[in-house]
DNA sequence: CGTCAAATTGACAAGGTTCAAGGACCGTGG
DNA sequence: CCACGGTCCTTGAACCTTGTCAATTTGACG
């Protein structure tokens, strides 16, 4: 957590300041972190990075932005299955030929870089499995919230894990931090229409519990908010 | 996918031949599976097999029944996130210290063995990969169903998908196979209530793509069905 | 035959969608 | 610097899918 040379150009900070915080790095990890990142990959928005049923050519780290893994359906309904920030890994399995299960796409310009392989560094294939785990864990908290959320829930839910996830990687603060994304992309999300999410956010922003300008949510008071909905943070492993 | 001993009272054959399926196994592989399932474990419907939060003590292995991944929200609503089937694993992560992070429930009678270690047999460690593979995928089509489909959809959708899956550990065949569970079960696992399940069904089985007597179901045109709703199976990796 | 859970039905309410239009914002080019 | 164009946000009204509540029927089983 420490290490990290302070004369890097640290696009790479946010990740692995999460990937850190996973799973502590040892020195080694950190640096060999640091050099795959100087290799980067950018990618704009609305740009595919994976596209279900091809393979998989690499694992890849998100660096800066905001990517989407979806599912199209046949008549073009789109479903957003998770976000993916700076510090999440795209295509991690450990599959010999692998096969992406679902698009990733780009929802603001992204940078990512080839994360380092599996085998180098305990420390780091911890952290990649912990990873591994919270992925799953987060497709589990949104069956919950799609199937038993109402709108109003599935929104305050969706921005405190959000903000759990940004805080993680440095990027919120005090329940603060940007949302980079059109309503539509949300709705996509959270299986509801824009208009309805528009109206949601308007709900909650004249209760008091949110300001929402531009593209920087604050959360008024997060511990509130979660008992309010009756929110568990998903727990994996020991500190998380 | 040969070389089950014709002797065995083979209370494991269908989940063998699920696992030999999603790759091929060796004798070894298949002797030490075999050897595992007769210290089989019995557990009763509504029994918790696993506990949100709490350790994982070791993976396990469905041999018969159907068990259900849920998740509780605080004022009891129930969200079923994935029905494990024969042939299934429960609790399979590379976590050295790892928590459920969903109850795992039993709907039936459920007969459960420990599974083999990994590191045993590679042909067995593929197999597991391969199954935790599918199950990801499966919780992102569970998504898009919850997300993005109505009704109808989701419960032909869910139909199809357990059609497919209990045929390949050989409990479906030509569209026939038993759903043991209430129209309460469906109706938490497709984010709706048993009273739409209910109607929903019977205005599928009024149109005759279904039938639904006792526990048992017939789709008549699997294939139909699926181009009817515009379905896409999910595939991870070769065959699959 | 009685009992209990599960399935079914009806009437009504509500949450969310659809469609259509107007307004705000922002980068671009003249 | 301002006008233009596009995307995103916002709003209203009607509509429809699904939920709610409560009662009735069915079916399995002792």
């Amino acid at each position: 957590m420490s290490a990290i040379p302070a004369d890097e150009p640290n696009i790479a900070a946010a990740a692995i300041l999460r990937l850190s915080r996973l799973h502590a790095l040892d020195d080694a990890a950190l640096a060999t972190l640091t050099v795959s990142a100087r290799r980067l990959r950018r990618v704009n928005p609305d740009n595919e990075i994976l596209v279900e049923g091809k393979r998989i050519p690499e694992t890849l780290l998100v660096l800066s932005g905001w990517c989407a893994r979806v599912r199209q359906l046949a008549d073009g309904r789109r479903q957003v299955l998770s976000f993916l920030l700076p510090g999440d890994l795209i295509g991690l399995c450990d599959q010999v030929e692998p096969l992406a299960c679902s698009t990733v796409v780009a929802l603001t310009p992204v940078d990512l870089c080839v994360a380092p392989d599996r085998g180098m560094h305990p420390d780091l294939d911890r952290a990649y499995m912990i990873s591994r785990a919270r992925d799953e864990a987060l497709l589990m908290a949104q069956i919950a919230r799609l199937g038993r959320m109402n709108a109003y829930e599935r929104v305050m839910d969706l921005l405190l894990e959000l903000n759990e996830r940004l805080e993680m990687a440095g990027l919120a603060a005090s329940g603060r931090f940007a949302v980079p994304v059109t309503q539509e992309v949300l709705a996509d999300t959270l299986g509801l229409t824009s208009v309805h999410i528009n109206r949601t956010l308007q709900l909650i922003r004249a209760e008091g519990m949110l300001s929402w300008k531009g593209r920087e949510v604050v959360l008024r008071d997060a511990d509130a908010i979660s008992r309010l909905i009756g929110r568990t943070a998903p727990r994996i492993s020991g500190q998380f």
